[in-house]
DNA sequence: CAGTGAGCGAGCTTCCGCTTGACTT
């Protein structure tokens, strides 16, 4: 029995090939990757060349024992991981593990799975690239680097369990440095004038050309305006175009399902990952946006037999980014005549794929575009109409976009008009957009930060090691100034407008601010937009055999472990950026406001005085440690404030603490977000208390003689002792459950797994 | 979740990139 064994990396993609390349070929995958540095500790001699130590990694012990065992029943083995540095690694790794040598088995690739993209690849083999896996080493290797020597760092500096890394510190830094520029934007405003004009039976809304700095300038113009004669003096049509999108790629799906559905990151990735499994769309982790020349014919059948050989016009496409590795083809479905599938949110984003895909092949839509000028004869300024009409569907008869025909009145140079009214309208300048996740993965991408299977746990991490928050900011409200001419007469009115409302968008901790600022004052180098570039273009040297991996990473590390050492040096009072607020003048302590362990707070009395122990409290709302004033500081350490009592007589206190406002009774802690423990009433104070023993009582379903209660958790009803919790099977009704039923549910449940909380004193 | 924060010091934390489950009590 000669057996050829083919190893990929993918499952899904495994199940495919086997397809493909019949019986004496058996296809079995990796799971990506195999081998990698442990965890715990560094790893790497950095005394000695950077010598790496890699070990099977604790998930896929059991891969590599059945590959292993399939390898010893093979005549041959066909390495057949992507085409990219990570994919050239994993087969020398899976060398390593199998007991294969690198320099004789037999590598193969192809970047679409179809038939005669795999028989030609078996044809052509090679062996693996030594410099493309030394590269990959490289890159591995600076990570960890990067990430293990500068976190401790920020463990002593800043705060413990923080981290650091060439791509989490960067888009990290982004979210800052954006939230400041909006922080110090000053809206400045200008005055859009807005004309309508009457005609027989409608009317023509148009725009002037100029825009003015003021109200006295606006209603100058208005008044310019009583008496004047307005003439259209110029009717222009022009042709117009619009083209299609360009297929998808992971950050591309991502950024257009966030806008098109709503979908956060991780959810496009979950249902695209299902629809890759089921075999419904192309691998979904790719930075091409390229069509296999067979996917190509397939669509150009499909536009020509259903709208027409007008409908068809053949692209291909390559990627703008520098970085990309194009290991894959574009996200694209894999059977056009699929156009629906069983679950709801796979199929809308399926939906979205199959638009994409097919437009992408189809004609531009034609427009025709009009654009009518209407002088007045006392002033120099234009008013501007537009229009513009789809002569020519094309590719919007799939692309799912919204299109709006304007369509003007037929009209003739010469003729003259009158209005209805014009209104000139106050309009304030906005400042850039916050980023939302979808957004993010866009600027990373346009800095050659991160790779497609990264973007989603990236904006975990960020968020899990509270640099980030995702928020929805409310809006406040501000005047408007509106003049209105309108019967030969002006009037002028203020509206209210509200802005700076703002959903799902990614929001800096204090963590982050005071982090960045630290890496950027010690380790400029390693957070510039640029780093990942200009590694990237070394990695290529090493790819290309003109470096060695070695002396590459010698000469990163010795200038990065520099700043390492010098930043030593710096005092916890400038990381932690304590600033001096004030004196108490009770006692002519000094007040401090800085970063402590959990976060900004105050501090009364020295802590090197060694008789007392300081006084802590937290921030007010809204301030930080740059704003906080004494006053507000002073009233802060008057907490925690008697706000009176409950109707059953208990008195209610109200302070500040970990995770927020909150008021106490008894030993009972509820949380008043987003009320001001300064100035909650005692009404406000009791309605939160009712309401907190309202939601307790529906939290204990039962409770046994025993101490056995029955609790409704958030995943569902269980059981617990106070020891152990145990899950209620489904068919269970938990309100008929028996204590003999309880505890032999709590006898079968699991040992509580040991929590990582921090030790109490 | 649970209402801290100095300092002392034990022992812990941490990176990026490639894959898919397991499944929260």
């Amino acid at each position: 029995m000669s057996k050829q064994l083919v190893i990929v990396e993918s499952p899904a993609k495994a199940k495919t090939i086997e397809k493909y390349l019949g019986s004496s070929y058996q296809v079995m995958s990796s799971f990506g990757h195999i081998r990698d540095l442990p965890k715990k500790h560094l790893n790497i001699d950095v005394n000695d060349n950077f010598k790496p130590t890699y070990e099977v990694s604790d998930d896929k012990k059991k891969v590599v024992s059945a590959l292993k065992k399939a390898a010893k029943e093979s005549e041959q083995v066909w390495l057949a991981s992507d085409e990219d540095r990570e994919g050239e690694a994993i087969a020398w790794h899976l060398c390593y593990a199998l007991g294969l040598d690198p320099k004789t088995t037999k590598r193969i690739v192809f970047h679409e799975i179809t038939k005669s993209a795999i028989t030609e690849a078996i044809k052509h083999p090679r062996v693996i690239d030594i410099n493309l896996v030394d590269a990959q080493q490289a890159r591995r290797i600076l990570d960890r680097l990067v990430g293990y020597e500068l976190s401790p760092v920020l463990w002593k500096k800043v705060r413990p369990q923080l981290s650091a890394g060439r791509v989490q510190s960067v888009a990290v830094r982004l979210i800052v440095e954006r939230e400041r520029e909006i922080n110090s934007f000053t809206p400045t405003s200008e005055y859009r004038v807005n004309a309508q004009f009457k005609l027989e039976d409608t009317q023509l809304p148009a725009e002037l050309n100029t825009r003015f700095k003021n109200l006295e300038e606006t209603k100058e113009f208005l008044e310019g305006c009583i008496g004047s004669k307005f003439t259209v003096s110029k009717i222009d049509d022009k042709p117009g175009k619009r083209t299609p999108g360009v297929p998808f790629t992971t950050s591309t799906l991502q950024q257009e399902a966030s806008r098109a559905l709503g979908f956060s990151v991780r959810q496009t990735m979950t249902l695209a990952q299902k629809l890759y499994e089921n075999g419904i769309i192309t691998y979904m982790r790719t930075d091409s946006p390229t069509l296999s020349e067979q996917s190509l014919g397939n669509i150009k059948d499909y536009v020509i037999n259903t709208f027409g050989q007008d409908y068809y016009h053949r692209r291909q496409f390559k990627s703008k980014h520098s970085s990309a590795q194009e290991a894959h083809e574009a996200i694209r479905p894999t059977d056009l005549s699929i156009d629906k599938v069983q679950d709801e949110g796979q199929n809308r984003l399926y939906n979205l794929i199959w638009r994409r895909t097919v437009a992408s092949q189809m004609a531009e839509a034609k427009l025709a575009k009009t654009e009518i000028t209407v002088t007045v004869d006392k002033r120099k300024e234009l008013f501007l109409a537009k229009g513009e009409v789809v002569i020519f569907d094309g590719f919007l008869k799939v692309s799912g976009r919204a299109t709006k025909d304007i369509l003007l009145p037929k009209l003739s140079e010469g003729q003259n008009l009158d209005y209805d009214q014009i209104i000139g309208r106050q309009n304030f300048s906005k400042p850039k957009p916050r980023y939302s996740e979808a957004s993010l993965v866009k600027k990373l991408e346009e800095l050659g930060i991160g790779r497609p299977s990264t973007y989603a746990p990236t904006i975990s991490t960020i968020q899990n090691r509270g640099y980030v928050e995702k928020t929805d900011l409310e809006g406040k409200e501000r005047p408007v100034e509106t003049i209105t001419l309108s019967n030969d007469s002006l009037s002028e009115t203020v509206e209210l407008e509200n802005y700076g409302q703002d959903k799902s968008k990614l929001l800096p901790t204090p963590t982050a601010d005071v982090t960045t600022d630290f890496l950027m004052k010690n380790f400029g180098s390693i957070v510039d937009y640029d780093f990942t570039a200009k590694a990237e273009k070394d990695f290529d040297l090493v790819a290309e055999g003109k470096e060695k991996w070695q002396a590459m990473l010698q000469k990163f590390y010795s200038d990065f472990h520099e700043l390492v050492i010098k930043s030593d040096s710096v005092t916890r009072e400038e990381s932690t950026q304590t600033r001096l607020v004030g004196k108490d003048p009770k006692s002519g302590e000094q007040i401090f406001a800085r970063y402590g362990r959990f976060g900004p707070m105050l501090q009364k009395g020295d802590a090197a005085d060694e008789d007392k122990k300081p006084a802590f409290a937290s921030l007010p709302k809204d301030t930080t440690i740059e704003s906080v004033t004494l006053e507000q500081a002073l009233e802060m350490f008057s907490l925690p404030r008697i706000v009176g009592k409950t109707d059953d007589g208990q008195e209610i206190t109200a302070n500040i603490g970990r995770f927020g406002p909150y008021i106490k009774i008894d030993k009972t802690f509820i949380s008043i977000k987003p009320l001001d423990p300064l100035s909650i009433t005692e009404a406000e104070a009791r309605t939160y208390y009712l309401e907190n023993k309202e939601k307790l009582s529906k939290k204990y379903i039962k409770e046994f003689d025993s101490g056995i209660k029955i609790v409704n958790g958030p995943y569902g009803p269980y059981v617990t002792d106070g020891k152990k919790n145990g899950k209620i099977p489904k068919d269970t009704d938990e309100n008929k459950l028996t204590e003999a039923e309880a505890k032999e549910i709590l006898a079968k449940a699991p040992a509580k797994k040991r929590s990582f909380r921090r030790k109490k004193k």
